[in-house]
RNA sequence: GGGCAUGUGGCGCAACUUGGAUAGCGCACUUGGCUUCGGACCAAGUGGUUGCGGGUUCAAAUCCCGUCAUGCCCGCCA
């Protein structure tokens, strides 16, 4: 529990404080203004330069009302306002209120919350009580994570991070499509091929896979997969037992892969489980009851089972321009399609559906806890019933995903329907054409590109670096530190920019180590590690003359900059974005950056304590910060 | 045909949800800084009519309308 002299969040604290002291000085120059709370704290933001460290707009506000300019009205609210305990300086400029803090009180206040809540500096309450499902990255069981996939991944594993963060109770869930026409044709392969695993099982699974794709065309091909397909859903069939097998052993590579990249999950769901125990005839009965199904007897969806789009469009009006007049839920021949089987599933997140599954432990992972999947000879578990679905799902599949919210509508489950929520995010593309002239010859072609592959390169590549370094000597470190660095910009690389937008991969940039990127932000770590062993930093809060050294000049800046992780890592969690992070995360390590070369730490004389304990706040505030982003720091490299 | 997303210096991005002061950052380029607390660094500089055209407003990259370009989706595939 936090203390009640600590306010968890230093800069929400100071612009509550001018927020306060804006309103008393609007009461006192112009009574009656109408003027809300959420008005000032909207007007509220942090200006650039040497203005001042917060700034209010209001004023342009109240000119309309009082017909007076904007300055007048800041000069005479300005008169009336005093300091309070943060804000020593009220000043008015072009219209704007001002407020300059006290670097004194603020400092102690944010030094002192870093000190206090440790490595849960940034943390907030108010997800308490409220459990959450996040689904990521549900690759089928038939193939490597290629760089897509590992977009998928690094995102679902940074919003579990940040929710978790914010006090939500999260599980991680990885939705395991084993019974679908992927998995047919790779059955296909694995019966009919003669060829035998000779490398890691899902890079063989994906390759053999690609190998059936090309045989398709073939006569009786098809058939024979579609003939397979059907007995693949009876859960005593030979089908069903192969699949179960091959389908594991890629599920276990691919966590391996999964796990190098230090994401875990805590559960997984097969969709052959979800058949098996008739999760979807529940789901539909219950829509039919409500009659938001409809099975036309004749026309275009004769026979089928069908949702009228617009039924649905009353609640998503993107969907009101479709050609087709319907989605079809279950086809005519009685198998469900895949919007059929995601509604069922979510009735079974959100819990609206008594059947549960079973489970049965898959593997222990890294991290010392176990990840479970769906299973007939389990046991039960808490696992669904949340408030919140969150599913990482690339934005070609916003159509689908829609279609599902809006039947929470229909149902009349309104508040589902909100929670369920589509964290859509652009796809990866390849750079084109001139791919097999990477150097190394070995990544030629697209199916190379695999996060197995990436981190592989990506550790060649900092070992070359980090051997180079004066400061580590000892071979064993070397490796470890490599990979360190090597994940630091993979994965800041692919969190770094808004979700929605498409990328290209890129090599060069995925190997990036200077100046926006992971191993930057590590190094400023590193180096901070280093200023204190050498200044023989001891953890304490600083003392009141300590305090007294501190100016307006970068080491402010850091402080303020520390101050704001707490309303930081909530905006990143309420938005379900990590680039608000790591953007964070890069403006500290600048700022830091500026610090250490414009002020002198270890020999700054009086102020060498204080800046000793600046420099431990930066790095409590960079470890948590990034450890969000599910990177590890170094304390050297 | 309809819907969604994206469009910001040469390149890659941020700021848009909640309008606010001189549109930020990285790369590249030019210049300067290591007998100094770690140069994977820092400082200074060149480079922008925020795709285009209207509108709302004291104020627009941000909101509204239109338009163009690119990508994705609109299946009894998943």
């Amino acid at each position: 529990m936090l203390s009640d002299c600590v306010h968890p969040s230093p800069s929400a604290n100071a612009s509550d404080e001018f927020s306060g002291m804006l309103a008393a000085g609007i009461d006192a120059a112009f009574p009656g203004s109408a003027i809300t709370k959420s008005d000032l704290s909207l007007s509220i933001s942090v200006p650039k330069g040497e203005i001042g460290d917060l700034s209010s707009s209001i004023c342009f506000k109240l000119s309309k009302t009082f017909k007076k300019s904007p300055r007048e009205i800041a000069a005479q609210i300005a008169a009336k306002i005093r300091k309070g305990k943060l804000v020593l300086e009220i000043s008015e400029l072009n219209g704007y209120i001002n407020a300059k803090l006290d670097p004194i009180h603020y400092s102690k206040l944010v030094l002192d919350s870093v000190v206090e809540n440790g490595d849960d500096y940034g943390g907030s309450e108010i997800g308490s009580g409220q459990k959450v499902i996040v689904e990521f990255p549900s690759t089928n069981p038939n193939k490597a994570w290629h760089v897509g996939h590992l977009k998928n991944a690094l995102l679902g594993d940074c919003v579990s991070n940040l929710l978790s963060f914010c006090s939500y109770e999260v599980e991680r869930e990885d939705y395991i499509d084993d019974i679908g026409l992927q998995m047919a044709q790779s059955l296909w392969g694995w019966m009919h091929l003669s060829d035998k695993p000779d490398k890691k099982f899902d890079q063989w699974m994906g390759e053999q896979y690609v190998k059936v794709n090309t045989m398709l065309e073939k006569p009786g091909i098809k058939e024979e997969i579609n003939a397979m397909l059907k007995r693949m859903e009876d859960s005593e069939s030979k089908e069903a037992r192969l699949i179960k097998e091959i389908s594991e052993k890629c599920m276990i590579a691919q966590n391996q892969t999964a796990f190098s990249y230090g994401i875990y999950h805590d559960v997984m769901i097969k969709e052959s489980e979800i058949v098996r125990v008739k999760l979807l005839e529940k789901a539909l009965e219950l829509a039919d009851k409500k009659g938001i199904l409809e099975r036309p007897k004749e026309g275009k969806y004769a026979n089928s089972t069908v949702v009228k789009l617009e039924k649905v469009a009353e609640f998503a009006k993107e969907l009101s321009g479709n050609e087709e007049g319907a989605k079809v839920i279950v086809r005519s021949s009685g198998a469900a399609t895949y919007a059929a089987k995601d509604f069922a599933f979510h009735m079974w997140k959100f819990g609206l559906l008594g059947t549960n599954f079973k489970y049965e432990k898959f593997l222990d992972q890294p991290n010392g806890k176990p990840v479970y999947v769906t299973s007939i000879n389990g046991v039960e578990k808490k696992f669904g019933g949340v408030r919140v679905a969150i599913n990482v799902i690339g934005s070609a599949q916003k159509y689908e995903q829609l279609v599902v919210k809006s039947m929470f509508y229909l149902l009349g489950h309104k508040e589902v329907a909100d929670n369920l929520i589509h964290l859509s995010y652009g796809e990866v593309r390849l750079e084109g054409g001139v791919l097999s002239t990477r150097k190394g010859g070995a990544i030629g072609s697209a199916r190379n590109y695999t996060a197995d592959d990436l981190l592989r390169e990506a550790k060649a590549s900092a070992l070359e670096i980090v051997s180079k370094s004066e400061k580590i000597t000892d071979k064993g470190a070397l490796d470890q530190i490599a990979s360190a660095v090597a994940l630091a910009a993979i994965k800041f690389e692919f969190l770094k920019v808004s979700p929605e937008n498409n990328v290209v991969f890129s090599w060069e940039k995925a190997l990036n180590f200077e100046g926006d990127s992971g191993p930057y932000c590590i190094y400023t770590y590193a180096r901070a590690t280093r200023v204190l062993e050498k200044g023989g930093y001891k953890p304490a809060v600083p003392s009141a003359g300590h305090l007294l050294q501190i100016t307006r000049g970068s080491d402010f800046e850091v402080i303020k900059l520390i101050g704001s992780f707490p309303e930081i890592a909530q905006k990143a969690c309420s938005e379900y974005r990590p680039n608000v992070v790591t953007d964070y995360v890069l403006r500290l390590s600048y700022a830091f950056s500026r610090f250490y070369e414009s002020m002198p730490i270890i020999k700054g004389g009086e102020a060498m304590q204080v800046r000793l304990a600046i420099t431990e706040a930066t790095r409590q505030t960079i470890r948590n910060a990034l450890r969000l982003v599910g990177i590890e720091t170094l304390e050297r490299m």
